[in-house]
DNA sequence: AGAATTAGATGATTTAAATCACCAAAAAAA
DNA sequence: TTTTTTTGGTGATTTAAATCATCTAATTCT
């Protein structure tokens, strides 16, 4: 579940057992490139055309749609290990969505051409990352349609334990966005978010400072997120 | 063996272009069958276990994920030539959503290990498959993710394009859901997509007639539709 | 360092849409 | 056929959350 600070950076690319030959590694090793991003540096942008695969190696990256009125609705918060911008990069000729760092990030570019030549030479990998593209699916649709018809405690509930579970794996951690950014992420606007967020400190479910979160009732948290 | 009037309905299970070997496709084949279901029939349900690659060849089939207080949410409506549950059946071990009849349909059921053995060794078809699940996914997406941030008008032009577009082709149509279940695809109740759609008659935009649906104003709806 | 911008926070007000409460018509079941 | 259930429809009311306004603290820029 917690990919950050994983030993072995290629796990997903690269997957264990007799998948990939040593030959198509190299292949896929030499035809790439890392590339380094700061802190908000923009990966690449919603409209753009598709050119390279994307893993991300390290760091953290925010997917989002653009959407009207200048609000964004971020789609996913990929980790280390995960191929950004692949459903783009398969299913149209541009990206759908915008990827930028919210942390120091490297990710390791591979030439479009080269990846559809081993998967096409390889079945088993072309199924290993047909199955890694769905269970990957089946978590945006289920987080997103979840918000759907929750209300706003159920909503901010589900962001905490999105951070705590999915990304840091612990009861304390910091936010890497901002309150305008979590509110995007949570569907819902700043101001909401901020006040939902101070209800929950007054009532003792977390503490709060600054982007630093304590949970203090996992217990209650679930219960909000589960009904919503 | 399962012989039907149009010749095409398997145009996606079997894409044009020399991606599958005859004996591919006859082995596809012969490990399938033909299943039939009525108006209303449950086709699978959210929860149980997968088996089965199922491709509508007729019909229309409701996609949807049950959410809290009894209220769902339609993912999709497929129409013939979609892998209806594909993303369940490579994503995880039992269903993420729920599909029904919402005409009478025939889909056609596959052995998902005859399947998975021609995938793993066909890497063209793999990756076929693999862009077909993206641009799908992609269009999920975008359609949940849009309506996300519009306000009733907005989502409720959109569901009408979504059936005289995507689903019709055609300015006049009948919606094949009851206004509850358009009111679940919009990401809405019934009565406020009763009155956003008496207010589109009112102004115009429409004509109705029971589930007769005739767009008046193309223009309009689709301005509806982009602005939100 | 000082100015300017962005982020966090909170109160007051507005508003869009859900909910509630019906009723009539249609469809399904008895 | 009659009864029962579901569906379509409309008005009145409530409510959750967005918007607006404002302020301080923190960053970022020059």
């Amino acid at each position: 579940m917690i990919i950050k600070n994983n030993p072995d950076i290629y796990y997903k690319l690269f997957p264990k057992g007799d998948i990939l030959t040593d030959q198509e590694i190299n292949q896929l090793k030499s035809s790439g490139k890392t590339i380094s991003f700061s802190k908000k540096d923009v990966i690449f942008r919603q409209g753009t055309l598709t050119s390279h695969v994307m893993y991300l190696e390290s760091g953290l990256v925010k997917l989002f749609k653009h959407g009207r009125n200048d609000r964004s609705i971020i789609l996913k918060i990929a980790t280390p290990g995960y191929f950004i911008g692949l459903i783009s990069i398969f299913g149209d000729d541009t990206f759908q969505y915008s990827a930028t760092a919210i942390e120091d990030s490297s990710v390791f570019f591979i030439d479009i051409n080269t990846f559809n030549s081993v998967l096409e030479n390889n079945g088993k990998y072309s199924v290993y990352l047909l199955k890694e593209v769905c269970k990957d699916n089946l978590n945006i649709f289920d987080r997103i349609t979840s918000q759907y018809q929750k209300q706003l405690p159920g909503k901010i509930a589900d962001i905490i334990l999105y951070f705590s579970e999915y990304i840091y794996n612990s009861d304390i951690f910091e936010f890497p966005l901002t309150r305008n950014e979590l509110a995007e992420l949570a569907g819902t606007t700043k101001e909401s978010f901020i006040r939902t967020l101070t209800e929950f400190k007054n009532d003792k479910i977390i503490e709060i400072d600054g982007k630093l979160i304590k949970i203090k009732s996992v217990d209650i948290i679930k219960t909000l997120s589960r009904l919503g």
